[in-house]
DNA sequence: TCATTTGCTACATTTTTGATAGCAAAACTA
DNA sequence: TAGTTTTGCTATCAAAAATGTAGCAAATGA
């Protein structure tokens, strides 16, 4: 699985839209999840292992790879951190957190729920 | 593979907070392309496999049959539509848009892209 | 009535992910 | 400084998800 990057073509995109290649690369089991969870500060590796918990090291290391090569995460001596354009990319995720918690998770009390 | 939703354990989170439901929902396959593109306006069945070049329909189907579930597309006379939650949702997705082509793109561009 | 189009299912193959074990290097500890 | 932990990560195999292709039944159009 090769990494997304704008400008190449993607998963189902061969316009290399950089929309196109974020989705790819977040579109990935986990990849939301680590971000959202570095935010909070650095991890070690099994740190991240434990938060995601049922990611495999095998896919944890590889998702991890593919946010360094996008410039979202990079290690220091602390762990792992995401790095400026990571914390940017989460600034526009967190508004989602409150979406769904306020707005979407509404959606499902209603009674007699349909479905 | 069960429809993620708020207050049910996930992938990775058993707690069930809605952001992780939601992250989980948009983390699959195509889900994120589908909302983005059906924000252009209602598409059939058959145009969203032409738009996303390289979805098979049965992956196309459960992806909106999920979407469904969880309130973000429905569907209509003009085929498939986003429901009031899914415009929310992309209004929310689509500042990232241009952070990536503005931004993120812009880090691929520098000499000598280390890795 | 006959040909198209549309939404979708079936099914075999490939790709991705998970689960578990475990190793080498670094960081403690006694 | 020898022994124990911890850490990052690889290897391997099984399970799950996605793709590719064919095709069918219902709706639409000519």
């Amino acid at each position: 699985m090769n990494t997304p990057k704008p400008g190449m073509p993607v998963r189902g995109s061969k316009t290399g839209q950089p929309i196109m290649a974020l989705l790819d690369l977040l579109g990935r089991s986990w990849a939301m999840g680590i971000v959202w969870h570095l935010y909070q500060g650095p991890s070690t590796f099994r740190e991240l292992q434990d938060y995601c918990e049922s990611i495999s090291p095998t896919t944890l290391n590889t998702r991890l790879g593919e946010l360094k090569k996008c410039h979202l995460v990079e290690r220091s001596l602390a762990g792992y951190v995401l790095t400026e354009y990571g914390r940017e990319l989460y600034e526009l995720l967190e508004p989602m957190g409150s979406w769904a918690r306020h707005r979407w998770a509404k959606s499902f009390e209603e009674k007699g729920s349909k479905k």
